[in-house]
DNA sequence: TATTAGCACTCAATAATTATGAGTGCTAAT
DNA sequence: ATTAGCACTCATAATTATTGAGTGCTAATA
């Protein structure tokens, strides 16, 4: 059967109010609604339909109804309206995103920090990666003793550093250093395989006269820490707002989440899994993968360097959490952390893409 | 009154059987422990006067006792034995500290992951500050288009890289990067003064020729990311372990602790506001700065490099967490980490301290 | 004098019981 | 096609009864 206009409208009324409430909604407050011209006789009808369809639910025969999984996919699909930020809200997120603007990763830990204040849920970020980076810099720092810093840094604005202790003198170091780079920048990672780096060390000894076992320690740490590059971190914040949500009153609902979120791999896993090729995705309840996650919708946007998906963001809510919102939040959010990204990294001013 | 070794027997009874258990503990239950010759009736006798002396207190008539904050900062102080920590936790402590010593940050993550894993209660962590902390490198690198990276290294191995947007050519860039470090390094931060650059600003335009504006942009910059040295940034780890005790089982309790815990500034000010001279320091209930934590402990250690503190590492619990194994834990640990921190940053093995 | 058995008393926690009322489906009238 | 009316359902809240762990006190005992 098909939806008319009219189920449609009480299907989007129904679960508008119940997204406000998180009570069973029931025949009697849509007909009461100023913008409804029926008796609620009628309107039960038609619940009784929108039930058969699969739409709503109810938790026990005197109760109202409940949107079902499918009914909030409906509703996002087809029933939601653009949610419209205001004005200061935008504001006030372009000025705390500009604080931040040189450090990337602090940049999208704000932008994290941010969307958490405007939604009030749970939100989510994975930190840059990018293993087709090209590589800008090498560099080795004599810390002191025999302590050495590999520092890599790539076009996009990420590094890497580590420490590792080998015996060397400064002027070798320096040399090193000259050759390394000369070699090794503009490339991406991935240029940068095992066997390239195995010829790099013939030619540096002919030119140079370091230990040999020396030098493999050394490019087998720069190999390993470029392969670094395309480690990506998860940070999670506002995890607290679950309990502004009687969902979770329950404490074993309540650490079943806080379970989920507290391990980094699940995190990642769950916010990798999401697609590359479009901007905002929204997994509802039990279209997760994560058992953990059944009662929870997530909603994901990616951001970008010119164009190119490097991390995504992401709010995990309750189901009934505020679709319209936190759509527009997020798509505000990353088109203006897109923006910076691509200023700061073009210097140009310009379109985001 | 003085304490006897009776009272002081039963009161260490008493407030370890409530560590395990949560319960408030009946003289029933003490007189009955194998290494307890008397009547429950004795205790109950010993038990009032332990109330009267303020150490155990009964939450209503007919309930067992319960330990004052004072009843355990004696327990700690006088009562507590040393707790053994099993040979391969501390095998593998070191072996998964091992995998991470090269990277500082990662290392002091994985030291807070560690601590939460062995003790099961919630690890505040913050990383290294260091401000008196010699410079060994500044580098500037051209990223692409007009945006140049910035990274500041030190000697114990703490970086801090920020992007700006400047139009300067790459050999300029070197030239100004070879000044900046021969005029700086070796320095501290804060011998780094801002008359200090204003001198070099003076040098710099007589031997390149950057245009004036540019110059002073970039040596800004400069300054102020050498002051980010001084930052330190907060890890909490495992605040879902809240759920493995009785005491947050009330949502209210649970979300005060989270609430504080997911502010990243209170969290700062709690661990910062420990003593920096001496090792481990422990602080109950009330004797807290903080009202949201008056049901909590907390229990923390500096670690350093070479005996000098640069950071601490805590935990946090309920009033009646097992003292004895947090503390054994937390020593065993920073032990561990100030080891591998001398060793890398002097190249020698050796003492930490 | 210190210890203990015995007993009446207290009171939180649990279980059992009883309203209450929001909401439904169905029927008959409009 | 819509709606007023009514009997029915059942989660929630309020009320009451029951249980039992633990106490303090007293008098007997070693």
């Amino acid at each position: 059967m098909e939806l008319n206009e009219r189920k449609r409208k009480i299907l989007q009324t129904i679960i508008e109010e119940y997204i406000g409430t998180a009570e069973p909604v029931g025949s009697r407050a849509i007909s009461k609604r100023s913008d409804m011209e029926l008796s609620s006789a009628t309107i039960r009808n038609e619940m009784a339909d929108l039930e058969d369809m699969g739409y709503l639910i109810q938790p026990h025969t005197s109760a109202g109804r409940v949107p079902t999984d499918v009914g909030y996919r409906f509703y996002v699909d087809s029933l939601m309206q653009r949610y419209k930020i205001s004005m200061e809200a935008i504001a006030r997120m372009q000025r705390e995103l500009e604080n931040r603007v040189n450090q990337l990763d602090m940049l999208i830990k704000k932008a994290s920090v941010i969307t958490s204040a405007l939604t009030n849920y749970t939100t989510v970020v994975s930190t840059p990666k990018l293993n087709s980076a090209i590589i800008k810099k090498i560099d080795l720092v004599m810390l002191g003793g025999q302590s050495v810093m590999l520092i890599v840094v790539t076009k996009t604005g990420i590094v890497r550093n580590r420490v590792i202790n080998i015996d060397i003198s400064a002027s070798e170091l320096e040399q090193l250093t000259g050759i390394l780079n000369s070699r090794l920048c503009d490339l991406t990672a991935d240029e940068i395989s095992y066997a390239r780096l195995e010829i790099l060390q013939k030619e540096i000894e002919q030119r140079l006269c370091i230990e040999p076992n020396i030098l493999i320690n050394i490019l087998n740490f720069v190999y390993e820490t470029i392969g670094l590059l395309d480690t990506t971190e998860v940070y999670v914040d506002n995890v607290q707002s679950i309990f502004d949500y009687p969902e979770y009153r329950d404490v074993g609902k309540a650490r079943e989440i806080l379970n989920f979120l507290g391990d980094k791999k699940s995190v990642q896993t769950l916010i990798g899994s999401g697609r590359d090729d479009r901007d905002i995705q929204i997994v509802i309840g039990n279209e997760n993968p994560f058992e953990e996650l059944r009662d929870c919708s997530l909603v994901t946007v990616n951001y970008s360097v010119g164009g190119k998906p490097i991390g995504k963001l992401g709010v995990i809510g309750p189901k009934r959490m505020n679709y319209a919102k936190v759509v527009s939040s997020l798509d505000c959010i990353s088109e203006n952390i897109n923006k910076i990204l691509y200023e700061i990294y073009t210097g140009e001013q310009g379109e985001s893409e």
